[in-house]
RNA sequence: GCCCCCAUCGUCUAGUGGCCUAGGACACCACCCUUUCAAGGUGGCGGCACGGGUUCGAAUCCCGUUGGGGGUGCCA
């Protein structure tokens, strides 16, 4: 191997969002370029329609920095458009045809169709291989592939060769004289000095075309890693359509960055010891591409959101509160945003912070702060209020919440008094209360929110249940 | 059709010939804790696809089978 300065490219297709496997993708770059002081160079693939819509690739540096990879940064160099490269692109094959490992070609789709049927045969047969045709419109240029064996070395899965004879001669330049991906990317390669191409394992079949090229070009071959792609629980590569792929949705959704870089990291690859949930640093100073798993592996939301909740739990309380206001803001939150108050909300912060596994969970368990009525489980309601003693319960606790001092420990200890009048444990007695003041059965601890609510509240809510319950029971 | 890749608990993985009675994580189940729900603690369930070799010894090496995935465009 050359000693020539280790450059990682990483070409995401500009589809209008952020694939989660491109995602993971990157994050093997941008790890490989800062451990080894290399350079991330980002390049986005030119299509008409990412050529027209320069969002898109705003979407992809916005979501390559959220998860950390910051254009920034000194390592990061880009974005670059391949098309700058379009000159470069047809002088290469010309170089090609001059040099002998290219030629023109005048068949025609449906004639390479014919005589590939002809000869119950596939594929093009390299036909015009020695027909000595010139640049003509309506010559499409092909690469002469050579006899013998492309032996494709690849850091993750070793040495895989081709036959040539399985490689038909693929074209170059189309019949219209512009350059075919293939040959775009080979060449941006070389003007880019790309040392190492970490890409998806669909690729690893159109290797050798690659390498060939390479090599006919006179340039060293970079180092090949073809890592295993990600797939649903059909064990289907992950697809726009089917699955939910972009990162940009699990972002909305409350993941926190770095736990979707943490798990991303495990698909594939794990750190070592027996701890999965480890910083960045640490992913930086082990990952190694020799490590990485060679077969697909299923992106499991259940587990992504699994160590979402441990680093929920893990952020110090400003930043969880600072986390959340994003989803306490938003458009859709079920509280009149006026009735909003981030004073109560700090206070019932870290409650909440070790109940919840997305961020976007957080307006679920304080809107009771916020509405102006407690939220009422109709289903939840009816089934603690027909309980036995409930009624019972509701009243006394109004009588005893008229007077008592307003803290949690008094208000738990009135609940536990007035539940042992009526042969109750806590867990059963404080269940009315809850349901009439939050609406629900469940959420964060009951007195604690209590005294955030407010005696006026707590009370007008616990007879407004009880007239409510009192009434549908007479019916 | 042809070519290529892959194969350890349900899932993600550790494992590179003896440390494997196969380890961890997520999920699931049970119990403990408990003010609901979580969190936390303890325990449990559960796997080397199959068949042949090689070897004193194989999850680990070789061959085959089966099963998955991908590629094979004048798409990117």
């Amino acid at each position: 191997m050359s000693d020539r300065p280790l450059r990682f490219r990483f070409a995401p297709s500009p589809t209008g969002f952020f694939h989660v496997g491109g995602a993971r993708t990157a994050l093997y770059n941008w790890a490989l370029a800062l451990r080894t002081g290399g350079t991330f160079v980002l390049r986005i693939e030119d299509t008409d329609e990412a050529r027209n819509r320069p969002e898109w690739t705003q979407g992809i540096i916005d979501a390559l920095a959220w998860i950390g990879v910051r254009a920034d940064d000194p390592h990061f160099e880009g974005p670059y458009f391949q098309s700058r490269y379009a000159a470069e692109h047809i002088a290469a094959a010309q170089r090609l045809y001059k040099s002998g490992h290219a030629y023109y070609c005048d068949l025609t789709g449906e004639q390479i169709q014919e005589r590939a049927k002809a000869a119950g045969a596939q594929g093009y047969d390299n036909h015009s291989r020695d027909r000595g045709l010139g640049p003509a419109p309506g010559h499409a240029l092909r690469f002469r592939v050579p006899d013998g064996t492309t032996v494709v070395t690849d850091l993750v899965r070793g040495d895989v060769s081709f036959d040539n004879a399985n490689i038909e001669d693929f074209v170059l330049l189309r019949s219209n004289g512009t350059p075919v991906f293939l040959l775009a990317n080979v060449v941006d390669d070389i003007t880019m000095r790309i040392s190492h191409v970490v890409r998806a394992e669909e690729h690893l079949p159109n290797t050798p075309k690659q390498q060939m090229l390479f090599e006919a070009l006179g340039d060293e071959v970079p180092v090949w890693a073809h890592v295993p792609v990600l797939v649903n629980e059909q064990r289907k590569k992950l697809s726009k359509r089917r699955d939910k792929v972009a990162v940009e949705q699990y972002r909305d959704e409350g993941i926190v960055a770095d736990a979707m870089v943490n798990y991303l990291m495990t698909l594939g690859w794990a750190p070592r010891g027996d701890t999965e949930i480890v910083p960045w640093t640490t992913v930086v100073d082990q990952f190694r591409l020799e490590d990485v798993t060679h077969s697909p592996a299923f992106f499991d939301i259940k587990k992504l959101t699994a160590f979402n909740g441990e680093y929920i739990r893990a952020l110090p309380v400003d930043d969880f509160v600072a986390a959340a206001q994003p989803f306490l803001a938003a458009d859709d939150v079920p509280w009149p945003c006026e009735r909003f108050d981030p004073a109560l909300f700090e206070q019932v912060a870290p409650l909440v912070q070790e109940r919840v596994g997305r961020l976007d969970e957080v307006p679920g368990y304080v809107d009771f702060l916020f509405l102006p009525d407690a939220p009422i489980d109709d289903a939840a309601f009816t089934k603690v209020m027909d309980a036995p003693k409930s009624l019972d319960i509701l009243a006394d606790v109004i009588a005893a919440y008229d007077t008592v001092a307003w803290h949690a420990d008094a208000l738990k200890d009135v609940a536990l008094a007035v539940g042992e009048q009526h042969g109750l444990k806590l867990g059963k007695a404080q269940a009315p209360i809850r349901v009439a003041v939050t609406g629900r059965t469940v959420g964060p601890p009951l007195f604690e929110s209590l005294v955030l609510l407010g005696r006026d509240e707590v009370l007008r809510r616990l007879r407004a249940a009880l007239g409510r319950a009192g009434g549908a029971q007479s019916e």
